[in-house]
DNA sequence: TCCAATCTATACCAATATAGTAGGAAATGT
DNA sequence: ACATTTCCTACTATATTGGTATAGATTGGA
């Protein structure tokens, strides 16, 4: 039940570029060394939000990333989907269960799937900015 | 955000043991064959049952396990915890994280984690079981 | 025109976690 | 005593995650 680096991550890009206010795009090596991450690595995770549409980016110099919607408009959910493919508590969640006989619970891990992704859906970047403040007002 | 195979065959062990209409305990032999899942396997997921108090197991010959709670009083929190320790989508939402000065999220994180947390805390296996009706009802 | 900067794509490797196996010790009814 | 069954612990194989490396494509500017 842990989410993957590839998610911490790429929120937390999210949560940088949302923070941008200049108008020129955020460079790959910027975003990284401000969470301590392999630049390479980093860049793939952008490169994930970028094909689902979060975020554009501008290549050659000067360029970098910059955040395609407005943050209140980017759901946790879709980050995840982004950077990992849909999310499934159990093979059986998705109606592909490997054991036919054996396996009775679809309806049970369903219902748990798609009560996870509502919550995820209803958690969004503005959100998350919001209790990043509240982090740093102390 | 799986949901590791311990889980689905602990809670499908328990569903086969609130099955179980007579007073004599089910041998963990018995409970694997159903699923098609190793014995030896499935004894240390049943003594991880066990150890939380779950299940009862009667040790030595004609022994076996049987339920040591109404299934209505046992969450698939319960059994998720029992067989995996406690459940931590990240490693700031318990609020250890390793990368303290670049991690601003643990509330976010821990928001998430309560809200699924919840969720497993309830359902519960008497809803589980009824499920499996459904499913062998057509 | 050419170079440096930057994103893109893909292949590869290492570390970790998960899933499963094996062997035997301890308990218990017959 | 013995067959049966749970309990304990160490080991191994496999899959997933996390991260690196290399080369290529695109762009702005000297």
């Amino acid at each position: 039940m842990k989410f993957s680096t590839k998610v911490r991550y790429g929120l937390k890009a999210l949560v940088d570029l949302s923070m941008n206010e200049s108008e020129t795009p955020v460079m790959a090596s910027h975003l990284a060394e401000k969470q301590a991450v392999s630049v390479k690595y980093l860049e793939r995770i952008l490169n994930s939000l970028k094909k689902a549409e979060i975020i554009k980016s501008v290549r050659g110099c000067h360029g970098g990333y910059v955040l395609n919607k407005k943050p209140e408009d980017i759901s946790i959910y879709e980050i995840y989907v982004a950077v990992e493919g849909d999310i499934s508590v159990s093979p059986c969640s998705m109606g592909d269960c490997p054991r036919h006989i054996a396996c009775y619970a679809s309806n049970v891990w369903g219902e748990i799937n798609s009560k996870i992704v509502d919550i995820l859906k209803d958690y969004d970047l503005a959100t998350v900015i919001e209790r990043v403040d509240d982090e740093l007002s102390f």
